[in-house]
Order: C-alpha cells, then sequence, then structure tokens
DNA sequence: ATTATTTTTGTAATGATTTAAATTTTAAAG
DNA sequence: CTTTAAAATTTAAATCATTACAAAAATAAT
C-alpha cells in the first residue's frame, strides 16, 4: 500500500487527506491489533514532530463517522479501531490480551434482531482463551 | 420478588447481602433498562440517605465478577448493567436511545470463533432503528 | 496576493471511574 | 453481653481517557 493508496481509499470516503491522516490510517493498516488512540500517538509522534494527541482523536473520529474505520468498545476503559469495516467479530483472550478478529455468517446476528427493527452497525465481542494459550494450558 | 428472595440469589452468587446491596439488585431486576452507575445512585440515594456513588460502584463490579449482573459496553462514555447474564444482544436505537435485549441462538457465536479458543463471555451489540422508530417514519 | 476555509495544535476542562484512608456495620469469639 | 476481627460503606481526592476551545498553521479559492 502506497501513500498515493491510502489518499485514494480516504478520498472515497469523504475525508480529505493529510500528513496525519495518511499515516494514521497507513498506522492502522498495518497494525491490525486494533490499537487505541494513545498508541498511534506514541509511534506517530517521533515521526511528526508536532503531531497532537488531539489530533489523532479528531482523525480517528472521523473516519468512524464516514466508515474508513471501526470503533471497538471491547474494553471498557478505551476505545479501540480497527480499519477493517465489514462485519466481524472480535475475540479478546483473557491470558495474552491479544484482540483478534474472527469472520462471522453474513445473516449470523441479523436474523435474531426483532421484528422490523434495522440494524445498522454490529459488533461481537468474545472474551475467553485464545487457541495459543489454550495450547499452552491456561 | 421480595427482599428475601434477592438475599438468596445474591448468596447463591457469594455475595454478602446488604442493604445497599439489596437495593442496588432489586433496581436491576426492576429496570431493565441497562442503567448507568450514576442512573441507579440517583434513584437509590433518597432511600438511602448515607449511600454513596462509590458503594455503587463497588457493588457493581462485585455483582459483574460474581456473575450477578453482566457489565455492558455498548456506549462508549459509560457502562450500563443488566441482571440478565445469559447469552443474549443488546440493541440500541440511534433515534429514542433505548437498549433492549434480544435474544440469540444458543450455538449463533461460538460457531465461528477460531478452532480451538474457549469463548467464555459473549457480547453482542447492535446499533440501527427500533421497531417503534421505523414505524414512525424514522 | 488576499481572503476564506479547513486542519492542526496546545492547553484546559470534563466526567466517569478508581484509590486510599477513615468510619461504620456486621460477624465471631469469649 | 463485650470485645475483637473482618467486611462494607463512606468521603474526599486522584486518575486518566476523551473533548472543548481558541489560536496558529496549512490549504484552497477568488
Amino acid at each position: 500500500m502506497t501513500t498515493k493508496e491510502y489518499t485514494k481509499i480516504l478520498r472515497e470516503h469523504g475525508i480529505r487527506p493529510s500528513v496525519q491522516r495518511i499515516a494514521v490510517y497507513d498506522y492502522l493498516w498495518k497494525h491490525r491489533t486494533h490499537p487505541t488512540a494513545e498508541e498511534i500517538f506514541t509511534a506517530l509522534a517521533p515521526s511528526i514532530a508536532t503531531l497532537s494527541r488531539t489530533t489523532i482523536y479528531n482523525t480517528l473520529r472521523l473516519f468512524t463517522e464516514k466508515g474508513a474505520a471501526q470503533m471497538i468498545t471491547i474494553e471498557e476503559k478505551e476505545m479501540r479501531f480497527d480499519v477493517l469495516t465489514e462485519i466481524h467479530g472480535h475475540f479478546k483472550c483473557s491470558h495474552c490480551g491479544s484482540i483478534r478478529d474472527f469472520t462471522l455468517g453474513g445473516d449470523s446476528i441479523q436474523k435474531y434482531l426483532p421484528e422490523n427493527a434495522r440494524g445498522e452497525a454490529f459488533q461481537v465481542y468474545v472474551h475467553g482463551t485464545c487457541a495459543d494459550c489454550a495450547a499452552k494450558g491456561k
């Protein structure tokens, strides 16, 4: 993925690209660990001398509003973010702390919704023990 | 539901009953609106003169740990709570703000989990338009 | 160039939740 | 029924992620 491609994607979402926005998008694209605003800030600050936390928050909010990213509330304390916007589940391992994606059947949730209710955004969170930790006997 | 019955349920969860704990449990039992700690505090404070917010937070955390209630993070800002601990989904209407439960098939999520991962807690959140609001043309 | 608009920045404020320490309540033991 | 220990509650202060605000900088439009 090149900067030009990020620029194009952002524009397609109605987001005017800027150095900061491209950097955040690039970071999300390359780090599928569902980072927090703070993690993104810490990672990018060295390369963008004047970067401020507020910009990170503004940018993430903008991405979320425009559908270029998704906000994850699997943890109480802090928001996490994901460039993957198609419906999928998040699995958090309570031993190693990792948060991983898993795919869901397309109709998996929709079919359970009350009659005549319109579901517009779906979030599925599972807490448990991941395969790696289970293999270690956790 | 009488105080005696609440007492019994709390004991079954390893929670020593107290005036405050019974009051919180009673509130959760009677108000299936997924209230916040603040809402519970505001509702109970008049009847328990010395009640403090910390007690509400302590109590809700205890209930969650002991499995007598469930913590809901469907909203970024604040935690919400639910006495219903069986697996079920939460639907938040973005028009009227109500958060309602909906039932999920038992295997609905489990079957999508990665091989060998153990799911221990499941949360399903859907944001959208509820049937009532949809009927009003929202 | 000049002006208007958008974006970024820094700082201060907000507000939900937690911590820590003191006090009160409850339970246990003699 | 006292005394003592343990648990629960309270109060006030602290934390910390996020937001609000206003100024400065960058970008686009005229």
